[in-house]
RNA sequence: GUCCUCGUCGUCUAGCCCGGCCUAGGACACCGCCCUUUCACGGCGGUAACACGGGUUCAAAUCCCGUCGAGGACGCCA
């Protein structure tokens, strides 16, 4: 690492969210990067709430994205630091620069300002402030004041030259001042405006890097600018390429679901999640894909960062959840899976208890073809409960034969008939009974997966056999008689 | 309209800075085959990309210029 890093000897980072909605994808990705650095370099990772337009900021926003962070795993060390507590700070910082005459008080009206760029934008014009009260007279201000306008404060961004900034992703930029107009500081109820508590929060929470979305790409020259008025170091910016949906523009709302803990809720594991965002702009340089927590930090670095935007590919997520599930253990997976029945209304406190054993073979014989958590609710249903639908489909391909009315439930006295109930022992049972009434024992076996599962796909059938039991075993078999759709 | 940025398989990417090892590698998805009582898992194989045009060079995905395309930002929002 350069300069910073290696001076003060401490990283300090930050992400600051606005809850003006939830954590969506794109600010977890943002959050991660940030936390990955800072845990790469032993460094800090400070949580900052913008809230300075409190018009559109609520309380249960804010809680919302602290969930998506600790859901994700993504721990803070300082904060969250609320903008909306720090006005005075801003204010300050608002008047030292008046009075260092790094900016002016600006009368203009809101609706004359916006007539004016309404206008430019007719005419297709490029509309910039024109600094009509940068060049007030003191004669006029005080004519102003003694009618007591509404003022705003604004910067005063210097007539020639250039800013230059250095990006660890995308390298040099350079942007002419003449394109950066002279932006507002204080509103005129005398609110600060985000450039503003952005640079004196940095400063004064001594952030050494800035790492965040490329959309702040434009606004980074306005706050060099206002560290320089400020006399202030100023940090070290790293801009993360966009996430964009499936047509390439950034990805919001329209593209469906982008809240975090909406991924939670259809069953995404949350170390599969992380993996998948530290992919998205990011890789460790050679083919390792799959990453666990540590192997991250350890890996991660702001120079391995690419610089085109990366499309959400869920394909791959659900990818990357599949390889997590039929990794985790059964213990690791018990909880989740716990919540998703819960929502099913298919719980069972025996679960936990009494049939926990049950529960916990249960998950590692289905993990391995399981996509989401919800999987489990759905597809392994059978397994919790003797009130679960059969598939229509499954039910036409696997129990048209007329014969299956007589061979599944003799096959359900075959295998009472046995002392022992086991792996050998049912397939034997199936098998000699197919030998025996000369059919194939494919059909026998996937009718009486469909039968005792209601699928036609699924775990091996003398899996599914031992796991349910002799006795669940035996009378979902013998269903085969109350069943009308198979004629 | 102005400014900024980006451009390798459909998608995520390695390679680019420091030209030759690139007849461009991996992964997801897709398609075959194997395994198999189904579906997955796993294994093997396949289709598929250097946006385009110039230049520099013995040699360019890699360096330079241009074109085109895409995205982002242009608020008294953040």
């Amino acid at each position: 690492m350069s300069s910073h890093a290696a001076k003060s000897g401490e990283v300090r980072v930050r992400f600051a969210p606005s809850p003006t909605g939830y954590l969506h994808v794109g600010g977890a990705r943002t959050a991660l990067f940030d936390w990955l650095f800072a845990r790469h370099y032993g460094g800090k990772f400070i949580l900052r709430i913008e809230d300075t337009d409190v018009e559109r900021s609520s309380p249960e926003m804010v809680e919302e994205i602290l969930e998506g962070m600790r859901w994700l795993g993504l721990d803070w060390d300082e904060g969250p630091f609320f903008q909306s507590e720090r006005t005075e700070h801003y204010r300050k910082a608002a008047r030292e620069l008046l009075e260092s005459g790094h900016a002016y008080y600006c009368y203009c009206t809101p609706e004359s300002l916006k007539e004016r760029r309404d206008l430019a934008m007719k005419e297709k014009r490029n509309y910039k402030y024109e600094g009509t009260c940068r060049r007030l007279t003191s004669a006029q201000i005080e004519v102003n004041e003694g009618r007591g306008l509404p003022r705003a404060v604004r910067f005063k961004v210097p007539e020639s030259g250039t800013v230059e900034i250095s990006d660890h992703v995308f390298g040099k930029i350079e942007v002419a001042h003449e394109q950066i107009e002279d932006f507002v500081l204080l509103n005129s109820k005398n609110h600060p405006t985000y450039h503003l508590s952005v640079v004196v929060d940095d400063m004064e929470m001594r952030i050494t890097h800035v790492v965040r979305g490329a959309d702040h790409v434009s606004n980074t020259p306005k706050q060099i600018l206002l560290y320089r008025a400020f006399g202030a170091e100023i940090p070290e910016f790293a801009h993360l390429p966009l996430i964009l949906g499936p047509d390439k523009a950034k990805l919001s709302k329209r593209h469906g679901t982008t809240s975090v803990t909406a991924y939670r809720d259809m069953g995404y594991l949350p170390e599969a999640f992380r993996n998948f965002l530290a992919l998205l702009g990011w890789s460790p340089g050679d083919n390792t894909e799959i990453m666990s927590t540590d192997e991250l930090i350890e890996r991660f670095s702001l120079d391995k960062i690419n610089q085109s935007n990366a499309v959400f590919d869920i394909q791959k997520l659900d990818w990357l959840n599949r390889q997590y599930i039929g990794a985790s253990t059964a213990e690791r997976l018990a909880p989740m899976v716990q919540k998703a029945l819960e929502s099913k209304h298919l719980w069972r406190d025996e679960f936990n208890e009494a049939e926990r054993e049950y529960f916990f073979a249960t998950i590692d014989m289905l993990k391995s073809r399981m996509h989401s958590i919800n999987d489990f609710a759905e597809s392994g249903q059978a397994f919790f409960t003797d009130v679960y639908e059969i598939d229509e489909a499954a039910a036409k391909k696997n129990l048209k034969d007329p014969a299956l009315k007589e061979l599944m439930p003799l096959l359900a006295s075959r295998l009472k008939a046995h002392d022992v109930f086991s792996l050998e022992s049912s397939e034997q049972a199936l098998r000699a009974l197919a030998e025996e009434k000369q059919v194939k024992a494919g059909l026998l076996i996937n009718a009486a997966r469909v039968l005792l599962t209601g699928r036609a796909v699924g775990p091996p059938l003398f899996h599914i056999m031992v796991q349910l039991g002799r006795e669940r075993t035996a009378t979902r078999l013998e269903r085969i008689s109350t069943l009308t759709f198979h004629q």
